[in-house]
DNA sequence: GTGAAAGCGCTAACAG
DNA sequence: CTGTTAGCGCTTTCAC
């Protein structure tokens, strides 16, 4: 069994130069119709395969681009990706994936990772290291949900305006007694502060007191479970929740089931994953296919260096999605 | 702002030849301490990132893995790649992710992509290609769930024995009209017809009836939809289900339940997504860590050829859980 | 302990 | 239209 063909051998074997056999391949130059054929010929008897190792190390674009998340199991993030791949395969770039658990470390770690794999550039949706980090790795970024820096662009969903239809939902179904629980994954993360902020702001316009709480650990459903049960139990005259994710939202929802509590909840993402399972779950939708193609928009702008504006903060609106 | 600095510049600023950042950087060799230190210095001043894909050109090894599923937003996919990725992290290799969307044309160029891109091994969990494609890329490769060829490892979960619990809890139960819905998602994919025979086994053991119905675009929820909607419809009598994925048994409990039928459902996966989101549906719980882990073992032994034997056929043990 | 030189597989001048 | 040559950033013989 031969080795890995290389383009010497299609070479070779075609009776050409290396060079010809390279022009064939990204098709420039004048070549004779009959040359082509030969070249292509080869290529197929051997199964040659252009090393992108060895291309990449000439030009200086890998096509590759890094993509940061906490987890790609969670199904916002899960789905968000899967668009950002989708999309970005179509337009032949590659994608290096990175779940970094919210640890600091890893992240770090991934980053450093990115850069020594050169990568055009990358979508990062966790954020724990400092921003300077990833500011001095000057390159082509958009963020997720999370301004870096004046720098770095910044794709999100308006946050404000879902904590917003949130609360106003729950109080046109004549709910008054609402508390929020905010599943906070990141330090001073601006998501979660601004949907706790757009619902404590309509309860204030509606003069009715707010109340949120926070769990500080989002990967762990025991905890929040804990966390959930004892809220529900302290108070009993609670008739609204809002839930800062629809994970948790699900969670509420099974236990003030068990409880025959009367309790409108609204959750938060809105993913197909959790409409197909839980198609009765009133949440607020995040677009994200929208977002998955604004950000690829933008990254690839940066990295062929298109700016068409110096805006840097994207904001997709939301919508709000009654349960059935 | 200088552009990236390449080891040239770092034994410049050292006062080294580059042989000797090299060493530095690798281990190798001995190496004075007080040039070690010098090297490290510069290192850091220049915030030095050895360029990856000029090492990998050098060596055989690129230390990529490529994961080719049809798709990352699927719960069940999520999560696997989650674990594969982590557990693959760890060990310093980094992952090409790769959504099929069961689309033959892209499998094909992905795996081409891959190829070329000089992976050290894929996982694949999609296929609708032909397998001597596969087979010619003669590469490292674990199968998930799919056996590819006789060369080609694979892991997967007890499918037949999967199959035959759930019909068993059915029966438990106090079932006995139970039909079976069968996600399928590839052609001849044995997983299917694995949980399907193992159905039926257990049905003909009992002297029951068993009927299997088969979805073929398992992406598109309206056709699941339809389909669940007219099979509970025509038949009146059904009072259990046996439903080859979760998602899809998500869909058919929150029909039954609109419809205020007495049918019993028994889902497949159990991943962690589902649970959460639907802690009382009863499933077949695949070993998604366990897969993981044996997956990326058997992909680093043949990546490293340490055959340890010649088994090339691995079943991992399912286990029920029971709805809440 | 350290360095000079060759080469990993490919592409892009520059010739012809 | 086609080939020769140099070099992308790194590692590794082989010398010193």
């Amino acid at each position: 069994m031969p080795e890995k063909p290389k383009l010497e051998d299609v070479a070779k074997l075609a009776g050409v130069s290396p060079t010809t056999v390279s022009r064939v391949l990204n098709n420039r130059g004048a070549i004779s119709e009959r040359t082509r054929r030969n070249v292509n010929n080869a290529i197929q008897q051997l199964n040659y395969h252009p090393n992108e190792i060895a291309r990449s190390l000439f030009g200086s674009k890998t096509h590759f681009i890094g993509l940061i998340f906490p987890s790609t199991g969670h199904p916002f993030f899960g789905e968000l990706i899967f668009q950002i791949e989708n999309i970005l395969s179509e337009k032949h770039y590659k994608v290096l994936i990175c779940n970094t658990m919210d640890q600091t470390e890893k992240e770090r770690s991934y980053l450093d990772m990115l850069l020594s794999n050169q990568v055009d550039g990358m979508i990062v949706g966790a954020h724990n290291i400092g921003i300077d980090i990833y500011q001095r790795a000057k390159l082509p970024i958009v963020a997720i949900d999370r301004k870096m820096s004046e720098t770095i662009t910044v794709v999100s969903s308006d946050n404000y305006q879902g904590g917003r239809m949130a609360a106003e939902e729950l109080l046109r179904q004549g709910r008054s007694k609402i508390i929020h629980v905010n599943s906070i994954r990141q330090k001073e993360a601006p998501s979660s502060y601004l949907r706790r902020k757009g619902y404590e702001d309509v309860m204030t316009e509606h003069g009715l007191p707010f109340k949120t709480y926070e769990i500080e650990s989002p990967f762990d459903p025991e905890v929040k479970k804990q966390i959930l049960s004892s809220l529900l139990d302290q108070d009993p005259t609670i008739d609204g929740m809002f839930l800062s994710d629809d994970l948790t939202a699900a969670i509420a929802l099974s236990m003030i089931r068990k409880r025959n509590r009367d309790i409108q909840i609204v959750g938060y993402d809105g993913t197909e994953m959790v409409t197909t399972c839980l198609p009765e779950l009133t949440t607020i939708v995040q677009p994200i296919r929208a977002m998955a193609q604004l950000a690829v928009d933008l990254l690839l702008k940066e990295i062929n260096n298109e700016f068409d504006g110096i805006k840097k903060n994207y904001i997709l609106p939301v919508t709000l999605r009654r349960g059935t």
